[in-house]
DNA sequence: TCCAATTTTGGGAGCGCTCCCAAAATCTAT
DNA sequence: ATAGATTTTGGGAGCGCTCCCAAAATTGGA
């Protein structure tokens, strides 16, 4: 060992422990805030640290500890365009947020193909520098879901999974309550034809939303009429608009605000008028929900909240503070504009 | 040890040794691909392999090695609207996936105030579980940038640094020649009183873009007209367009394609015409470019390729195939469509 | 058949940390 | 001053891997 003390080059426990004097023991005591350690003792330990700015070897640590403090976040391939509708930078964002407040670093897995995907998922799954995964969609396949379990990876899924299953933790919001006090919204304005642009028939989030919209169409005992899903894109959003023009609809719920903000352009295309024309409504109340024109009445999800909540429930069970698998579901939120 | 040898549960070298017959030495040789280990030793312990489904520790061999093949992200916090212009999704999907390819994960981190900016810096500069970073802008402090040199961790930025340094490994477009192709094709229209919405003029990028602005107009004799930075937003792009539009400018060359679609809502919104009264170009060529109406003209810059080019950099670096440093200037492409 | 050269394989050691057990030091009461 | 109780500290061992050196096995030529 060189005796060069005071340099960037990396030093072990060892070596604190020489320079302040005490045992390696010693020194991992202070790092980790153990007891029974003399103030005289710690003081020391920590000016030595800090002068030589001292970090441990977290792979050594895991080593011992079987514990990384790393999450991973997974989104699927099939939301290839994972970032052109707001949802996802928004959910990143929050999740990498609250993981680094809590201590813990984020790895991030995308598919953008469907032909590597599986090479991707099992890369995920036989991944040992993360301790556990939150799974952004429920774009995945139940075998993916299976593996994590088999290998007691622990795992959190953004949105519902198709299938009840006591290992399964997930968040969701009420995707069926926003679709159907969104359609009611426009039942109650007295609109006629009201159709619904869905997003993506895979995922769970869309389903329900079109479920909610047809509640409260058979409910009103009129016709539901579909378009073709917009899969969560403005250019989407735009071609399904397109085809609902020739129906002759007054009021279109579409399952997220990008492809609203799609449809609102081919309806101006068509010269048509907002609200009068056509009431149209959305999904999300992402920022420019607020400023499109006119405003966009849309369905509020606490998308950085999904986040939060994902990723402190990932987190406490990774501590140890939770056993049990946990559902939680948040309130969605009918905010009224202009559109609808 | 059990004697439960096909579960789920880890292995280790000796536990698939001990079931094919041979040392943990020959195992990590076969895994490892090394010469010297009989084909017939080769396939049983591949076999032994693939029935337990075995997978190394990767902690346990980064402390051996000092290698993890995990680079990190950062996405600064002044990008703090990181995804709301595509440009670092963009970027963040070209890296992951390419990071991916080469076997290689990716951890993310963002700063989202500038409170926290410092602690999420220091906590990158430490990071003890990857072995490079990609720093997404060269809105940083000197003082980072020192420190991962300082720690021998190798990185490359992504835009040009302020200063020359042959420590800095870094990647770029032609920010100031697309600045110029734009302005000047504006110029070549005959347009008279051409303007400028800078993006941040914290940012290289940003700079160098109203540099190139600057260099056409001057070149042509005419009076530069600087707006308000638009900090890569749509709201700022159209905020700055509303203080332009006070000043009968007839063309405006826009640091950002979502500013410029800002720009062209406070246009229209002003009941004016693009192009005949209002010219207007931006930068990215991102894909609502095309679709805007009249559709945009833009310097197309070349996202997944700066994603690419970056990736396969530090990991050249990181995989001691690369020695001296190395910066790449990636080449813009005028786009003229209709707005201009 | 024997021997030298080459190939294949095994196991000690250590990477840097944490945990556990025991030694050493300190404190308090008699 | 002494002894028992408590606190503080030290060091062995092992987590799971890779590397290196040496042992064992194999091969080929005389």
């Amino acid at each position: 060992m060189d005796d060069e003390v005071v340099s960037s080059k990396h030093h072990n426990l060892e070596d604190i422990a020489r320079l302040s004097g005490v045992s390696r023991s010693t020194v991992s005591r202070v790092i980790n805030q153990h007891p029974n350690v003399s103030e005289k003792t710690r003081q020391r330990v920590l000016q030595v640290i800090d002068q030589v700015d001292f970090h441990p070897n977290l792979a050594a640590r895991a080593l011992v500890t079987q514990k990384l403090n790393v999450i991973g976040i997974l989104i699927p391939h099939i939301v290839s365009k994972v970032f052109s509708d707001p949802f996802f930078p928004l959910l990143l964002q929050s999740i990498t947020n609250t993981a680094n407040q809590m201590g813990y670093s984020v790895t991030l897995w995308l598919t953008s193909t469907e032909g590597d995907s599986d090479d991707i998922l099992g890369q995920v799954v036989n991944h040992r520098l993360m301790d556990g995964l939150i799974v952004a969609s429920t774009v995945v396949d139940e075998s993916f879901i299976q593996k994590l379990d088999e290998r007691g990876k622990p795992f959190v899924i953004i949105g519902s999974p198709n299938r009840l299953d006591p290992h399964v933790n997930y968040v969701d919001v009420e995707n069926e309550i926003g679709g159907y006090l969104l359609t009611q919204h426009m039942i109650k304005q007295q609109r006629q034809r009201i159709a619904h642009i869905p997003g993506l028939e895979k995922l769970r989030s869309s389903r329900d939303r079109q479920a909610g919209y047809l509640r409260a169409i058979h409910e009103a005992g009129m016709d539901a009429i579909i378009a073709p899903p917009g899969n969560f894109s403005e250019e989407g959003g735009y071609r399904s608009m397109q085809v609902l023009l020739d129906q002759q609809v007054d009021a279109v719920f579409c399952a997220s605000d990008i492809m609203a903000i799609g449809a609102m352009q081919a309806i101006r295309a068509a010269g048509l008028c907002m609200p009068n024309d056509i009431a149209i409504g959305g999904f999300d109340d992402i920022h420019q929900a607020a400023l499109t024109n006119p405003p966009l009445t849309t369905v509020h999800q606490p998308i950085l909240r999904l986040g939060e909540v994902a990723t402190e429930g990932i987190i406490s069970i990774l501590d140890g503070r939770v056993e049990t698998s946990f559902h939680q579901i948040l309130p969605v939120e009918l905010i009224i504009r202009q559109s609808a």
